[in-house]
DNA sequence: CGGCGATGTTACGTTCCTGAAACAAATTTT
DNA sequence: AAAATTTGTTTCAGGAACGTAACATCGCCG
């Protein structure tokens, strides 16, 4: 459970512990520093997502490393400070800041605010590490299939016209690509759950050979669906997420 | 100078006016909802970028409506709140607000907040040049939707004369474009009070047909609305904002 | 209170999906 | 090679999902 990384630059010390102990106990990585420099040190040689700043630190203002932070990375900035100052807040905030905490704070309430930002910085990261989520799905064939609109469409984007039942089909076994699905498997997940599934059932051949014809993949040996015999079906090839 | 949308839900009628003064002053458009009826409205009729929203309304609890924002729209939102209560800010936060300011507050904070909120929301939306933030929008079969007027025109500059029902209907299919929506999805996004949805609930489908022979949309394969069979219905095609 | 328009409900016709049956083809077993 | 098993493919009927008309209901406004 790695949540993220973050940088709390703190000077005093006892809070520092603190804020270090819950937000590990939270499940983020987190680096300290007690100062301008060492600020820096981190910012320069680690990834972060989230920045805790007191302003007020023994080597310098803490102003100057939102600026820094804003230019160099886009971690999000939460600014901690003790002086509950209007002018200041609204300094922070249109230099760049995300949030800005008066302390004395509560730590689940920092907490929370630092889902927060972390949550619009995901938003703003899309392509990355899209696992399963992905809407569109470029199978080996070329054809494209887009979850968002129940379609498949070739190459040449006229669209392959698929059922329901044959786009679920089709959509498990990508989402399983390269991996054997029994019959079963695939039975049970193409329907809402609840349909009982006999043995002796043709009725995934029968989806799986539509399936074939419409997006035709009848056998040649780069053949996209293949029959594991006496065992059930596969997918195979590079599934790309567009 | 228009730097964005802002809809204000309040019910205290004085913290209202001077919001909408000052927002308006500091170049923002401004919504004003007292209820969360009527935000529910604009909710579904124009493209926000930033919610405030006061928790307490007189019918419901505002709460509601950040699911109901981070479901149908990317608006940041921000709660405004007499309550200085770390549980509330908790539970507001976790559930997807951006921030929480405490009242009262120095309206110079709030503009800071706001425009914190606006910079990660658009660092997020610069590729999809997004069809959110127009009145207008012309449909795939040269239609123009006029949220402005609750109307629909034909190229002919002729009004279909759509009933309010039909004309949130369209426009909500039209904002999710392309992605296919489910009876209920469109059922709860086209009333505003909160309806229970029955499954064998056919008022959607009789609104879409409505709909259908309003702008005719007989069934010709160019089709605007798909019927997605077993899922939901579809608008399909290139979305201009005008 | 009565008409009117908008919307939901019921009912029925239609379309289209789906799985069972049946047979052909392929593969394995005897 | 024949039999047995498994899978591919076509046909077909049942039924689920949908389209739509007709009717019922609700709310609104005079």
């Amino acid at each position: 459970m790695h949540k993220g990384t973050i940088l709390s630059v703190e000077d005093d010390e006892h809070l520092q512990f603190v804020l270090s102990e819950y937000l590990t106990d939270d499940g983020y990585n987190v680096l300290l520093a007690r100062d301008v420099r060492s600020a820096q040190e981190h910012i320069a040689n680690s990834a972060i997502n989230v920045v805790l700043l007191d302003l007020v630190l023994p080597d310098g203002d803490g102003l100057n490393l939102i600026t820094l932070l804003k230019s160099s990375c886009s971690a999000g900035i939460i600014v901690l400070s003790g002086k509950n100052d209007t002018t200041e807040k609204v300094v922070c905030l249109e230099m760049g800041a995300d949030d800005y905490l008066t302390k004395p704070f509560e730590m689940r309430e920092m907490s929370a605010r630092i889902k927060a930002v972390m949550r619009r910085l995901e938003a703003q990261t899309p392509p990355p590490p899209s696992n399963e989520l992905s809407e569109k799905l470029r199978l080996p064939n070329g054809w494209i299939l887009d979850r968002s609109c129940y379609q498949v469409f070739d190459p040449e984007a006229r669209s392959a016209e698929l059922t329901t039942g044959e786009f679920r089909l089709l959509n498990v076994l990508a989402q399983s690509a390269n991996r054997v699905l029994s019959r079963e498997q695939l039975f049970e997940l193409t329907r809402e759950g609840n349909a009982a599934f006999d043995v002796y059932d043709r009725a995934v051949d029968i989806q799986i050979a539509r399936l074939r014809k419409k997006i035709g993949d009848v056998q040649k040996p780069p053949q996209l669906i293949r029959t594991i015999r006496g065992v059930g079906y596969m997918l195979c090839g590079q599934i790309d997420t567009l």
